[in-house]
RNA sequence: CGCGGGGUGGAGCAGUCUGGAAGCUCGUCGGGCUCAUAACCCGAAGGUCGUAGGUUCAAAUCCUGCCCCCGCAACCA
């Protein structure tokens, strides 16, 4: 009988930039899902890729002065790499520029229109011409374009829209038959509330206002937007055709037996998605597993900290089954995870290096030193090897249970507490006693014998997480892994077989300092490289609309001095001042809670913009603006007058 | 009242759905051991489970109010 498929994917990645060791957390976990139900005997076939289209790689690529399609083949190639780096078995890399894909995508986009399930329409909103840009009523400053301040007209812009409400009764059906449909299920609840139950609106499906895409090929104005476009690489990936000639691969593995994305993507995962293979009248996938991040210690990763940590940088320091088992371990279910390199240290010393690494050490130690590597197994058995056995027989079952769950975390868990468990046996068994005494030999066989299984079975169930390490370690036993089922067996290792001679540390210790002086070297060269981009490419400069000096002149600039300044509550950036201009004094709310102080504000002489139209910021009314220079980072200094001034004294 | 996540011994977390003796890893202290990567094993100290109420025979767990932290959104004049 052929055995049951199973297919796994995980979120297509964008090709904006490199990903960080957050986003490679999601591959690897699939990875080892995938290589766990392959040692279940699943025919397992797993895709993962990027998402190349869009604006923002068009305007990366065009400051890169270069097309988009070189731009994205560069970031595709370097995920790719990061892929492969850490080791993960997908049988298919799929790119939403293939050709295969874009192909399909324009059959579905028409098949759905002529079904009537896509339609045109138009986008409407207020247009600034200049700027090319529509804006919402919101938006508008002073009811004009809030980028270059001219005065915006309502208009439509074409675009084709998709019937959600259309399918959204089934889907809710849908949802609430399925309870394993959503993972982790709090956030069914978040789904349907927010979106299912007020109503959906219908989803624009394209754009015009970029040419990255993939043409609509009935109106080639249009381009089509990125969720009809990434989502389907699940169901093009495998060779589904709209037309019915889809193939075998295809009419095998779908449905999707488990999405596995980022739980900032669910509701397109599990509302539009769905829908779209409802009107493509196509069956659901059985599970979306919205995992969470793994976050930085220190706040957000950004180049310009310097505290980005990339996975093959700590590959290179720890190689990559230890980054695998730390990213895999630390992200224990629905809760973010943590990486700093102090803990990485600690798991990798603790965990790695004195509980698993140790232990296989000695244990090849000990065979070699007192029966030159041969183990045997004699049968002189005792009361305490009972425990052993039961733990080690039992992982296998709590491991598979914890796995279907998803629960890959606790799993691993599992089988470090057979590890630890035959470090406590050979304290019960004191091997290096019973090696004094001619009489004990035979126990002694047998108790390293026991140690050598119990590995074996530990090391067989570690293979879907850290494969090279299961590797090294049967390689050390000269032996092989087992099948799953063969794990509650205990004493299946060949009596009589012989272990390596020079058995080699697994994971060497890490000296704290060392990491984190590295880990220094690391931040040092990203700021470098940041900052050198920065220089290289000089500071964005967007340019306005030329003005007349009637325009500028309509501005009042004036020297203001800061009389006092309180936080504005609940907000984050915000601070208020009472700016004494002149003779009077203006309330000014400004977003520099950041980089200034309430207290060190007061006292400042600062450049205001006077005249400006009151308006409301948080509740709060700002009849002004302190004008800052910012850098490209977003970091503000006041600008403030070069010699004392009066406050009042005005600025032209 | 924008949305969401969280607050459990010094650190990082599990346990909360399905109330019923507060658990794991690290660290600290004490002990044991010497086969091993100063690793391993045992024991101990250390927690009003953010806070105030409520439901209950029984609450970390259910309900209500409040405080604090973190994302996102908004505001960044």
């Amino acid at each position: 009988m052929e055995n049951k498929k199973y297919y796994i994917t995980t979120a297509i990645a964008y090709t904006s930039g490199k990903p960080h060791i957050g986003n490679t957390y999601e591959i690897i976990l699939a990875d080892s899902i995938a290589r766990f139900k392959r040692q279940q005997g699943y025919d397992v076939y797993f895709q993962t890729g990027t998402d190349e289209h869009g604006q923002k790689i068009e305007i990366k690529a065009e400051e890169a002065g270069i097309t988009p399609k070189e731009f994205v083949d560069n970031t595709a190639g370097e995920i790719k790499r990061i892929w492969d780096l850490m080791d993960t078995s997908y049988d298919r890399f799929i790119r939403t520029t293939d050709e295969d894909h874009e192909a399909q995508v324009k059959k579905i986009f028409k098949k759905l229109y002529e079904q009537g399930d896509i339609y045109k329409g138009h986008y409407e909103g207020l247009y600034c011409t200049p700027c090319e840009s529509f804006f919402t009523e919101s938006q508008l400053v002073d009811g004009k374009c809030p980028d270059c301040g001219r005065e915006v007209q309502p208009a439509k812009e074409e675009a084709y829209f998709f019937k959600m409400s259309k399918y959204a009764d089934r889907l809710i059906e849908h949802i609430n038959t399925h309870p394993e449909f959503i993972q982790p299920v709090s956030r069914k609840n978040e789904m349907m509330n927010n979106f299912l139950l007020p109503g959906l609106q219908d989803l624009c499906v394209s754009r015009t206002s970029f040419k990255w895409g993939i043409p609509v090929d009935f109106d080639d104005k249009h381009v089509i937007y990125v969720w009809l476009d990434a989502l389907t690489n699940y169901i093009t990936g495998i060779g589904y055709d709209c037309e019915g000639n889809s193939s075998d691969k295809f009419n095998k593995n779908w449905p999707a037996d488990l999405h596995l994305i980022g739980k900032d993507i669910i509701r397109f995962h599990t509302i539009y998605w769905p829908i779209f293979l409802m009107a493509l009248d196509l069956p659901l996938p059985k599970q979306v597993f919205g995992h969470p991040w793994l976050l930085q210690g220190d706040g957000k990763m950004s180049k310009s900290k310097g505290n980005v940590i990339y996975a093959d940088d700590l590959a290179d320091m720890f190689g990559v089954d230890a980054v695998r088992y730390f990213v895999l371990h630390e992200i224990p279910f629905d809760n973010d995870g943590v990486v700093t390199w102090e803990l990485l240290t600690e798991r990798i010393n603790s965990d790695l290096a004195n509980v698993l690494g140790n232990l296989v050490h000695r244990t090849i130690s000990m065979s070699n030193k007192y029966f030159n590597g041969i183990v045997n197994y004699t049968g002189v058995s005792d009361a305490v090897d009972e425990d052993l056995k039961a733990v080690a027989t039992s992982t296998v079952d709590k491991v598979c249970a914890k796995m279907e769950e998803l629960r890959v975390a606790d799993a691993i868990s599992e089988i470090f507490t057979l590890f630890r468990r035959c470090n406590k046996y050979i304290d019960e068994t004191t091997p290096w006693i019973l090696a004094k005494e001619e009489k004990d030999k035979p126990r002694l066989e047998t108790v390293l014998y026991n140690l050598v299984e119990g590995i074996c079975i530990g090391a067989t169930l570690l293979k879907s997480f850290m494969p090279e390490t299961a590797e090294k370690i049967f390689a050390q036993l000269n032996t092989q892994e087992r099948k799953l089922e063969d794990l509650k067996t205990f004493g299946l290792y060949p009596s009589g077989n012989q272990v390596t001679d020079k058995p080699e540390a697994l994971f060497a210790r890490l000296d704290l300092a060392e990491v984190l002086k590295k880990a220094e070297e690391i931040k040092a060269a990203q700021q470098a490289a940041a900052k050198a981009e920065e220089e290289e490419d000089g500071i964005e400069i967007e340019a306005k609309p030329e003005i007349t000096y009637d325009d500028f002149m309509k501005m009042q600039f004036q020297v203001g001095e800061i009389i006092a300044c309180e936080e504005v509550k609940k907000s984050k950036k915000l601070l208020c001042s009472q700016v004494k201009i002149g003779n009077q004094v203006k309330q000014i709310v400004s977003g520099i809670k950041q980089y200034y102080t309430a207290e060190e504000m007061v006292g400042k002489k600062v450049m205001v913009l006077v005249n400006l139209k009151p308006a409301k910021l948080a509740g709060v009314l700002s009849e002004g603006m302190l004008l800052c220079a910012e850098d490209a980072d977003g970091n503000l200094a006041l600008m403030t007058p070069e010699k004392t001034m009066p406050a009042g004294a005005e600025i032209c």
